[in-house]
RNA sequence: GCUGUGAUGGUGUAGAGGUUAGCACGGUAGGUUGUGGUCCUGCCAGCCCGGGUUCAAUUCCCGGUCACGGCCCCA
């Protein structure tokens, strides 16, 4: 037996079903947003991702050459691509740019639940616009989005990279250097909330460890936006440019009255989102419910197109969604509640299955065809059984009516309408419009 | 990269060193009823793969594959 390859899919009609409803649901909220629906390669050239994050990532890469020894890769992620197309393709389109997109990425790493090979990502980027502003465009999409799909018990938590490394240059810390600046170092111990590691590092840049202790302060920091202003009383101790921590608070009160508010919001000045090219805003939603694999989306200001020959569109803004594990929060949450409709709108639209009985079928064709142009799903039974086993089939098959055509009708000119639901059955005249009148 | 658990029809499960591998759902064919979440009958379909131990392995052992967890990582 040939197997589907580790950490894929299958999608069956009924989960794809789900899937199409949560597409369509992202989608429609983008684009109340003003967000335009893009599309680039699923595979592109290595070098678009090695620029992005450094040779290190191609052993987490589909990584292949062509027939000509051109090397290639299945995108790990969309945000490089879209970038790139934004310098190929629309370089003179009038910014800010809103642009959407939707796809699989693929990534070499272990499968668990929640972390696939291939995974699907939804995602937004504002190109050509910064500061709090778009920023909170940005963050507000993902809100409406989330509370949309009736997500539950997910917490925002939002910080601001320039905070952090205003506080790390204060302290003397470079943001230069070859390899890894001093700066990113002490993001990343931060981030990870390693103290010894930390105060180890600043000796070693020839600081006192005792000028950790500020930032150990910030990063003890527990709450929503009312934390901000111990923030500042902290950074104004460290003698630090509190700009990027009133930036953060204008677009906290932007987001007020811009957005639905989270079920929990966090402001956590320490985030650094282990990338360097984030630079101001960043931002993240975590699910509990999903556990080591809990974040469902993320993102932030960040300098990229720069690497494409776009430096006055630098910073922008964007976020990407994690499709699949959205999904998984909302099917475990549904099971929690006793939900029956995980995705709102995945419900099937109504559907009736035309059933010819004991008579020649070309009487029905008209009416199947004038119900399908008119834009009804209509199904021709194609089993030819017995009327029991035909309903039976048809509520199975989720149909919401039959229609019931046998030769007493037939010589009446009328059918039998069975609304699968609620088993009420009427007749009818064997008329497209008094059929359609009924369904 | 480290580590734990598991794998029996399509699904959910029972089971034991020698069984016709059981059950339920499902699928399918038919019987009964001009009206369904019935009833009756038949059929379909399974011990993940490869080695080892043994007279005998689906069962025990080792390896692989896949899935699910815990760390690490996560553009």
């Amino acid at each position: 037996m040939v197997q589907r390859p580790r950490g894929t899919r299958d999608f069956t009609p009924a989960v794809m079903n789900r899937r199409l409803a949560f597409e369509n649901l992202l989608e429609s909220k983008a684009r109340t947003h003003g967000f335009k629906r893009v599309q680039t390669p699923i595979f592109e050239s290595l070098d678009l991702f090695t620029a992005k994050s450094g040779p290190g990532v191609v052993k987490q890469l589909y990584a292949f050459q062509d027939k000509s020894e051109r090397d290639l890769t299945l995108r790990p992620e969309l945000t490089a691509p879209v970038m790139r197309m934004i310098s190929e393709e629309m370089r003179s389109s009038p910014k800010p740019l809103r642009l959407s997109y939707f796809g699989q990425c693929f990534r070499y790493e272990e499968s668990k639940k929640g972390r696939y090979r291939e995974f699907f990502q939804y995602g937004i980027e504002l190109i050509g616009s910064s500061g709090p502003l778009a920023e909170a465009e940005v963050i507000a999409t993902a809100l409406d989005m989330l509370d949309a799909c009736g997500l539950a018990d997910w917490e925002l938590v939002i910080g601001h990279v320039g905070v952090l490394r205003d506080a790390l240059t204060s302290i003397g810390l470079s943001s230069e250097g070859e390899g890894e600046p001093p700066v990113a170092s002490a993001m990343r111990l931060l981030d990870k909330g390693d103290w010894d590691g930390l105060a180890e590092f600043l000796v070693s840049q020839g600081i006192a460890a005792s000028a950790g202790d500020g930032l150990r302060a910030l990063s003890g920091l527990d709450g929503g936006s009312e934390t901000l202003t111990q923030a500042k009383t902290i950074l104004d101790e460290m003698g630090v440019s509190s700009s990027s921590l009133d930036e953060l608070g204008q677009l906290l009160s932007i987001l007020e009255m811009l957005a639905p508010t989270p079920p929990s919001l966090k402001v956590n000045l320490c985030v650094a989102r282990g990338l360097d090219y984030y630079t101001g805003m960043v931002f993240e939603v975590n699910v509990a419910e999903l556990g080591g694999e809990g974040q469902v989306l993320g993102g932030g200001s960040y300098r990229l197109l720069h690497l494409f020959g776009l430096d006055d569109l630098d910073p922008s803004c964007g976020f990407g969604l994690g499709f699949d594990r959205v999904l998984l929060a909302l099917e475990a949450q549904g099971e929690r509640d006793g939900r029956s409709e995980i995705v709102p709108g995945e419900s099937a639209a109504p559907s009736t299955l035309i059933l010819p009985f004991r008579i020649d079928v070309g009487n029905v064709l008209p009416l199947v065809k004038g119900l399908r142009d008119s834009g009804h799903s209509a199904e021709l039974d194609l089993r030819g059984k017995n009327i029991g086993k035909s309903l039976d089939w048809a509520a199975k098959n989720g149909f919401t009516s039959v229609v019931i055509i046998g030769p007493q009708d037939l010589e009446n000119g009328v059918c039998s309408i069975k609304n699968l639901s609620s088993g009420e059955q009427q007749s009818v005249a064997l008329s497209l419009d008094a059929v359609l009148a009924v369904l």
